[in-house]
DNA sequence: CTCCTTTTAATAGCAAGCTATGTATATATG
DNA sequence: CATATATACATAGCTTGCTATTAAAAGGAG
């Protein structure tokens, strides 16, 4: 009827890729008591600790209410602790837990062995191009 | 402290990248009532009529009780039907409603514009390639 | 034929994404 | 200053994904 092929559709693929990588960190990250948004969400935190909501929405480009709701299980899981803001008393600066800054290892740890799984079979120039062909892509749909 | 980077990591591209496609999607789908999971469901069910649930979980690589989910809410939004199967009285054939006939030419061409969009400052070459290194990928991490 | 295992589907409960809305504080403007 | 707009965050409600569990039917081994 149509030629519309999902094996040939680039927004099938990438939704397709993302859940396997999803799960595949998921499994990884599990035993640490994470989940990948949070993984995510750390990995900002750990490169600037005491930054707000605003902050991780920008550089995450999370809506904001998505980024609340992780925040709320991140603190319930006793991964950040939230401190009024000086100056700005409608916002909060977000701050590592001990137990969340002892995890970066073993997290980041994890998700490299996803990726390295993932681009496994794929040559380095091959593996180049993957990564700056989703930029091009994610700077296409953004625009 | 770390190298880890999101913006090198494939696991993170991929999952900003399929946010975005889905988010073009649901943008153009919502006008006729359709949601990004139950359009990728539509596309097997436009292939292939009378099929089951089984049947569309091994297609579409998604868990089973995804699935049902989904076709719950096709069912309540009147874009599937379902009857008993001849010779397993454990299984439902699925069935498109006319309305779900009706919406394939446009659905079908509201993706293609998100493809479209995505992959517009992509050299033909460069597209061919990343497909395919979605398929490599796609394949590593299943493995 | 009976019992055990496998298969098909439904349901519960959670994470993470979204839109839409509300609330409180900041800031800008008349 | 007063009021209007903008910003920071929270909450409600939805979809889509997952795991784990259950129920019912089918199929296979004795």
């Amino acid at each position: 009827m149509s030629d519309f092929e999902k094996t040939r559709s680039p927004g099938y693929l990438a939704n397709h890729m993302a859940r396997l990588f999803a799960h595949g960190l998921a499994e990884r990250i599990r035993p640490l008591g994470l989940a990948p948004a949070q993984f995510m969400t750390l990995l900002e935190l750990w490169r600037e600790d005491g930054i707000t909501q605003r902050d991780l929405v920008a550089r995450l480009d999370v809506e904001q209410a998505t980024m609340a709701n992780t925040l709320k299980r991140m603190e319930r899981d006793g991964l950040i602790t939230r401190r009024a803001h000086e100056g700005d008393a409608r916002a909060r600066t977000i701050h590592l837990t001990d137990r969340a800054r002892d995890l970066q290892p073993a997290a980041e740890e994890a998700a490299a062995s996803v990726n390295a799984q993932a681009v496994q079979d794929l040559s380095e120039e091959e593996r180049v191009a993957f990564v700056a062909a989703m930029h091009k892509v994610i700077a296409a749909l953004k625009g």
